[in-house]
DNA sequence: GTGAAAGCGCTAACAC
DNA sequence: GTGTTAGCGCTTTCAC
């Protein structure tokens, strides 16, 4: 009997034999005699041995924790739920473990935590960038659903100018020339993009657009002074759900929701039950998260090539909103 | 200079002192000579040495890893996800990392985690239990959302019959005599406890009552037939997101959805933006997970008391639905 | 097939 | 203040 956390010579002991035997039972190699192994295994279980991953990995050639580290804006904003949901359920498949971590945006906490995963010996990361310029990473990255500025490295992202440039001809092919434009961060090379589909779409007819906005409370304010403004636009296309569903408040509250359009970009829970339901260009986050873990595990087991930019498709999903 | 990650032994190569002094500095020990220490962080500086966590909580008394684990339902889930969130701002605090892993309501799943997160020796672990008797877990261990079978721990859980009979006497007030329960899984506390709340409520005045619903197709279903049999009620209450989504579907496709009066279990996001806007015992998920952080950190600090039930209250918002 | 000895990167205990 | 030695729990290497 122990009475601290038995170890293999514990269960040596108890079995009545070698360290090097337990080790080899324990790590499933088939050369050790089956009374032996039997033994061993009885050993095991009446002293409910567990092994202990850190002292393996520390000595093992590989030195794999299969453990790795995914980084995103917020754990739970629904976006980036799906896409960790879909990492961890890749990471699963292969037995691996995943550390998470909430950055809204702040370089500051990138570094930190991406610092922290890296002394935990994380095998590698899932990153979504915070804008800023990165350090050089000393594991093995693949970046989410921006374009990384300063550190090159596989990129899963979706097709955001083409997205965006469908969601604004479909307004336009209703009808409507004066489409306002309602966008996040700037910094954020998504918000770029998704303008350029905008700029691209209308040509010189862009309308008036507000960018830099965060959140619902901010993009009411704006969606409500364009509309009273001069010049209002007969349509709205908005960049993320955020700014999405302020637009929708923002038009409930002029009571203008069944008069002005509405195309956002980025697929909301209950979209389809408001009044009228939303039209969106929805992305795939879990498609996302799969991708990226599967193009990280290829960088893990070694592939070596240059980085990939891996565009997944966003579909236009007419409901009502953008058909005015 | 050195061709692979530069360890202890580099730096005081580097710097021309010994190992431990090394490790002194790296640890923030006063009792070095300010120009040794100085030597010492220029060759960390210039080798970008990384601390080995688990070689040093290896052979530390304290043997923390400074990791706990969080096993929930789903991790894409707004619940789950708020939890989530609030628990891992309340580790970042302390500098504590935290792994994460959905369940599905899996008990092999939970079994196989927690197993898991034992050998990667988390200090502590937040369960949301699957409902299944628990094994003994050989760590701190921190129950959320549910009350658990056959192992007892801490406890964080919504004011659940309170809760719900809240919510069924605000129906009862608006002049509702036959009110219809729509639930989910009888094997999970949560719904045992807002079956029990409703019940008392109405007393023998219980209306109809479908158990066991999962997702919102099933629900819509179980509502529809509900209020296409004899005796249909004038209203309905929910015990959970899922099937309050399900019975607003079931309303709209029955043109009732001004008819019938509708009073959730749990708030969803754009639930103030439906038409009408859907009526909401609100729960905390955010308190909930900061307090069971809390909870599990001072069981990581050496508590030892009795095992704690902590009930987070909840908040009925009137929004429209269960005033008709 | 099995075991003894060495050592992964680090910290504890104790000397100087 | 600083360095030396031992050893955390495990896998490797290499002898038997």
């Amino acid at each position: 009997m122990v009475d601290h956390r038995p170890t293999m010579n514990d269960v040596a002991r108890t079995a009545g034999v070698s360290l090097k035997t337990v080790s080899r039972v324990v790590n499933g190699e088939t050369t050790v005699a089956p009374d032996l192994a039997a033994r061993v295994h009885a050993a095991v279980e009446s002293l409910d041995y567990r092994p202990h991953l850190g002292a393996s990995m520390l000595r093992r050639n590989d030195r794999r924790t299969r453990t790795i580290g995914v980084l995103l804006d917020d754990v739970s904003h629904p976006f980036s739920a799906a896409v960790h949901r879909a990492v961890e359920d890749q990471a699963r498949a292969r037995g691996i473990h995943v550390l998470t971590g909430s950055l809204d945006h702040d370089p500051v906490r990138e570094r930190a935590l991406a610092a922290a995963f890296a002394e935990r010996q994380t095998d590698g990361l899932i990153l979504a960038p915070s804008g800023a310029d990165l350090d050089p990473h000393t594991m093995p990255v693949v970046y989410v659903d921006r374009v990384p500025t300063g550190a090159p490295g596989d990129t899963v992202i979706s097709t955001n100018i083409s997205g965006a440039a469908g969601a604004v001809r479909h307004l336009i092919a209703h009808g409507h020339h004066r489409i306002g434009f309602l966008g996040g961060d700037r910094r954020l090379s998504t918000a770029r993009e998704r303008y350029t589909g905008y700029q691209r779409a209308l040509g010189r007819r862009a309308g008036p657009a507000v960018h830099d906005l965060h959140d619902p409370t901010a993009a009411c304010a704006a969606a409500v002074a364009m509309l009273r403004g001069p010049d209002a636009p007969t349509a709205l296309f908005t960049t993320q759900s955020t700014v999405t569903i302020g637009a929708v408040r923002a038009l409930r509250r002029l009571d203008r929701q069944h008069a002005v359009a509405l195309a956002g970009f980025d697929d909301f829970p209950l979209a389809d039950l408001l009044d009228p339901p939303v039209t969106v260009v929805a992305q795939d986050p879990s498609r996302i998260g799969e991708t990226a873990a599967l193009a990280l595990f290829e960088r893990i087991d070694g592939y070596a090539g240059e980085p990939r930019e891996i565009r997944i498709p966003t579909t236009l999903i007419p409901r009502g909103s953008g058909e005015l």
